[in-house]
DNA sequence: TCGCTGTCCTGAAACGTGTCAAACACCCGT
DNA sequence: ACGGGTGTTTGACACGTTTCAGGACAGCGA
């Protein structure tokens, strides 16, 4: 069917080791059998076929990507920092939706052993997947992204979630909240956990207890999630009630503000809020979203860098980078003066 | 280093015939003997190479999808819509990101072409890509998602964008607007084009003319874009200045509306805005836009249908699908009588 | 005993490359 | 005429699979 390195030999009057050298050291033939055979390519229309230098070479161009949830902003600027220098490199990139489900990611991690791809960028789901540790043993190169690594003999590019939830926490207690709301709280995601774990430790400090915060678990950290979550607030008895919330991510926040301005519920009058990422749309939200941002498509590049050293060989030494989150304080956390005064203008 | 079937076959002290046959026909080896096979692969960690049947079937199990903007949530819907079908066909997807630039589509098209992918599916930019020709003579089945085939002789899943500028534009001079902005206008890409055109018939039939209408072109298609449009109408005389936009799509119309808000235009009140995909943001925004609906996950599955047919051979026939759009009204268009009340009630 | 029919297994060939040792052609200096 | 470069081209092999014609062997009926 499509044309073979054999074909344009021929057609060239040429061997085939000799097309080779043209298409891979174009120096060490003489120029006028290189236009010959070039000529030949094009007028064939010769492509090479990358399953063949594969098997022939060894090793693939191809890296895999496995993300949590394609839909979510966050996971795309990642994809874009890996693409861009995946790309600079030659590479291709499998990207794989795992959906935060162990079986997809199990599926996906197999179809990436076939494909001998030269290494893998997980955000893992939550428990550790015995696929992944296969992988690793068979040589492959694995870097977490957005995840601390277990132990110090892989690559990972992680944020510090246990300061994000601080910097979170904090700027709550600051306001004055005493009654909090984690959402997300279910999520055996080390990330949401150890989010979780930083605004437990600093309500425990500014208050000396546990009581004034309120976990919140959820079945996805999803905007659905979010919405329901809120709901769940709402139907609160008053005392009880908390006056904020930190969410798990931004999708989530979002989900929240939706549900609190459909209830009737004026942010962050009422109720604060704030998210986790720093999502493209968090500023652009009903209320703009207070949120921790993390360095989201320096992630996906840094991760990328780190497996290709890693898949180059010599001497690599394994990084686990740690990058430190910022608060980024918007609307939804403040008392909110400007709308005040917006509502004396009157009509 | 990897194991290969070789290796198997001396384990289980068979030749690689019966071990290929384990693997593909079970039916056919008998039962003591694929035991023994089945545990060496199992000690060996055994992995099928898929480089290697591939070069030997002939033919891949990749597809490729090549998306206008990666980051923006109308075609991670598409994608989403593309791996369901493709994952369950047993293929694995190569996600590429063109950024509407020829060049890194074409760079794209190249690398697909080496793979030997089955089919592409791809959001082409503006202008008619030579690589997508050359890849189509070389029959590599290719079908376009969201943009109507230029020939009878390919497959397409496109979305009647004359419709859906009817229906925004329809919209908005319902609403009483009579100087209305379509932004977004320099695109080169047929869908916005369409999109204007559907705006242009329904004004011109409204109002006799197309004083009505004020084109803005932007460089891109993306709330930075939107927001630059925004500064340029806030900065027309008021006599001139439109009172309400139609965007190319929602990120745009998110930036129009972020720009609006932060020059202190109120929306809709002083400005109502139209957007374009009703990508899932679009209903959580500052003012909830009011979005032409297009079935975007159903786009990328139907579109993959086509091209497993088309890949599969026997007997396809080109099909060129339209979906209708719909509109979904939202406040960024209406006339707020609820935040009239609202502002009455005082703080 | 012989031939026949299955069942199960083997071994070689082929897919399209890249590599590499060896062959070849040519020129220069002696 | 000969040896030694230098510069260019060749041809065979290997990579890991799948396929397929055919071989080995057992069981069975004649």
């Amino acid at each position: 069917m499509a044309a073979s390195i054999r074909d344009v030999a021929e057609r060239a009057g040429v061997s085939v080791g000799t097309v080779s050298n043209v298409l891979n050291r174009p120096d060490v033939v003489s120029a006028p059998t290189r236009e010959r055979v070039l000529s030949a390519i094009a007028v064939l229309g010769f492509v090479r076929n990358e399953s063949a230098r594969h098997l022939r070479a060894g090793h693939s161009r191809t890296i895999g990507l496995v993300v949590l949830d394609i839909a979510n902003p966050f996971f795309t600027d990642v994809a874009r920092g890996v693409e861009d220098v995946a790309n600079r490199a030659g590479l291709a990139v499998f990207l794989c939706n795992s959906d935060d489900r162990p079986e997809k990611e199990s599926a996906h991690l197999d179809v990436l052993a076939e494909q001998r791809v030269q290494g893998v960028l997980i955000t893992p789901t939550g428990e550790l997947n015995p696929h992944l540790q296969t992988l690793r043993r068979r040589g492959v190169p694995v870097v977490l992204v957005d995840r601390r690594a277990p132990s110090a003999d892989q690559c990972a590019v992680a944020v510090d979630d246990v300061l994000g939830g601080r910097l979170a926490g904090g700027h709550l207690l600051e306001r004055g909240h005493r009654r909090i709301a984690f959402i997300g709280g279910a999520s055996d995601l080390p990330q949401v956990q150890e989010r979780l774990a930083g605004v437990q430790a600093v309500v425990r400090e500014a208050t000396g207890s546990d009581d004034a915060l309120v976990v919140l678990s959820t079945e996805a950290l999803t905007v659905a999630a979010g919405r329901e979550a809120a709901a769940r607030i709402v139907g609160m008895p008053a005392a009880h009630r908390p006056t904020a919330a930190v969410c798990a991510n931004d999708l989530m926040a979002l989900g929240v503000l939706q549900e609190m301005v459909r209830q009737g519920v004026r942010v962050p009058d009422e109720f604060a809020i704030v998210g986790y990422d720093d999502i493209d749309f968090a500023a652009a939200a009903a209320v703009p979203l207070t949120s921790v941002r993390k360095p989201r498509q320096a992630l996906g590049s840094r991760a990328a860098e780190l497996l290709l050293d890693e898949a180059r060989g010599d001497g690599h030494v394994h990084v686990q980078e740690v990058f430190e989150p910022t608060l980024v304080v918007r609307e939804s956390s403040m008392v909110r003066r400007d709308r005040t005064a917006d509502r004396e203008e009157g009509p």
